[in-house]
DNA sequence: GAGTGGTCTAGACCACCTA
DNA sequence: AGGTGGTCTAGACCACTCC
């Protein structure tokens, strides 16, 4: 199919797009069928391939699973499909109708700690932007939040004021990064008596520690993060799949 | 696992398995190329999309990544993939070299409490099996494991030795259950007194809480479960990716 | 039998990277 | 220029579910 002039996005996202905003809409509730892949063909234009990517994706997402032989349905959505999306804190928090801010308690560049310039792949004599934040939602502290970034892939963000920005529409706007993943780990940690005080919970209070590397689509890793967040206050949604080793069709 | 009804596995999972064993086995290291997608085509005389079947699949595992123009690369294979594939605990443990026990704690069928009820989609008569286990690992206590299974779907469970017996394997087995996904919240919380006193730490110590639903491929909830782990002890990892709606073409 | 998703083929054009 | 992955077409056969 033409087209057009414009650099359009692929169409199995365009679909997957327009779906996603009518269950979101809720013109398709929990439990209904999404229109079959024949249907998507004949709606879109489009062969059968497309119109099975664009499912894919919902599929990936969580938002629907498939039955073989009846068709695909719209998945429960309590589950904040963000989670295996990377997507910033204050992406995560405005989707879910919080009112996002942050106390600045660090910004400056800096000579690495060494696991954090391993995990970077720099050089001894390459310095790091090290932005630490408390991080409010409705004014209720919720999380620390640690980030190293090489200096030399964004060296505008020492002048940013980070209270409202965020890190990664800078990093992907005017530093022109593009970023492709992150690895991370979660753990359950007690809280330091630091921690403690800025969160406003008792010291040894249980935290979940989000540790990671974030990387850009050519394998430069951009980013050192930890999160500490208040364990009375948050959670980690996401679905798991069973691995098509062990489960067979 | 042993699934082994149907001799003949889709060929992208076969060519996908052949890959991960080849990484597995040290031939490729992270950061080497995997073969191209037109590689793979001449090797097992497949069509493209077939071949890009396979290498989906191992990127989607976090065990691949591609990069446009360059090739598909072996990740730095930290992260257990385990992670958004669901896998017993068991079946986690032993591809770590782990040798894993269990005590089992309880092992009886009861009426559940009623928010376990409601995502089981129970009705009010309809009995489970309630299985408590503590989990070991070379003989360290490291997390404590209920699960509530509706007893109609797999009558047989009560009569098992779960101390070493898997628990999915004999869902996916004896009882010709299809295990599709699980919605799953992490959470950080304090250990409480008879937590503390069954896995050997102080009482408050943080625990990593995983609370769940199971469900098989036709949305039969098949499983409640909560397991706590030790936060000393044990992490998650895993890979999250930039979404495709907020990075543009 | 009709409709669904699961897999597969054999081509195509494009954008991107390395050389 | 040649190789790579990203997307797309237009068919095909199969297994499964529902009527």
């Amino acid at each position: 199919m033409s087209r057009g002039r414009v650099p359009l996005k692929p169409v199995y996202l365009r679909i997957a797009r327009a779906l996603q905003e009518i269950i979101e809409s809720g013109k398709l509730q929990p439990g209904d069928l999404l229109p079959s892949e024949h249907a998507l063909m004949a709606a879109y234009g489009v062969s059968r391939n497309t119109a099975r990517s664009a499912l894919d994706l919902l599929v990936r997402m969580g938002l629907a699973h498939r039955v073989q032989g009846r068709g695909t349905f719209v998945t429960v959505p309590k589950v904040k499909y963000g989670l295996f999306y990377l997507s910033s804190f204050t992406e995560e928090v405005q989707r879910q109708g919080g009112k996002t801010t942050a106390r600045v308690l660090a910004l400056e560049t800096t000579i690495p700690p060494s696991p954090v310039a391993r995990a970077l792949q720099l050089r001894p004599d390459q310095r790091v932007i090290r932005i630490e934040r408390l991080r409010l939602v409705d004014d209720v502290p919720l999380a620390l939040h640690l980030s190293f970034i090489p200096e030399h892939l964004c060296p505008l963000l020492v002048d940013v004021d980070f209270t409202t920005a965020s890190l990664y529409s800078l990093l992907e706007g005017p530093c022109g990064l593009r970023i492709a993943r992150s690895e991370q780990v979660i753990r359950a940690v007690a809280a330091t008596p630091r921690q403690a005080a800025l969160l406003e919970i008792p010291r040894g209070a249980p935290l979940l520690s989000i540790q990671g590397v974030t990387y850009l689509e050519d394998g430069t890793p951009v980013e050192w993060l930890q999160l500490f967040y208040r364990g009375d206050h948050y959670e980690v949604t996401f679905t798991a799949i069973r691995s098509p080793w062990e489960a067979h069709t």
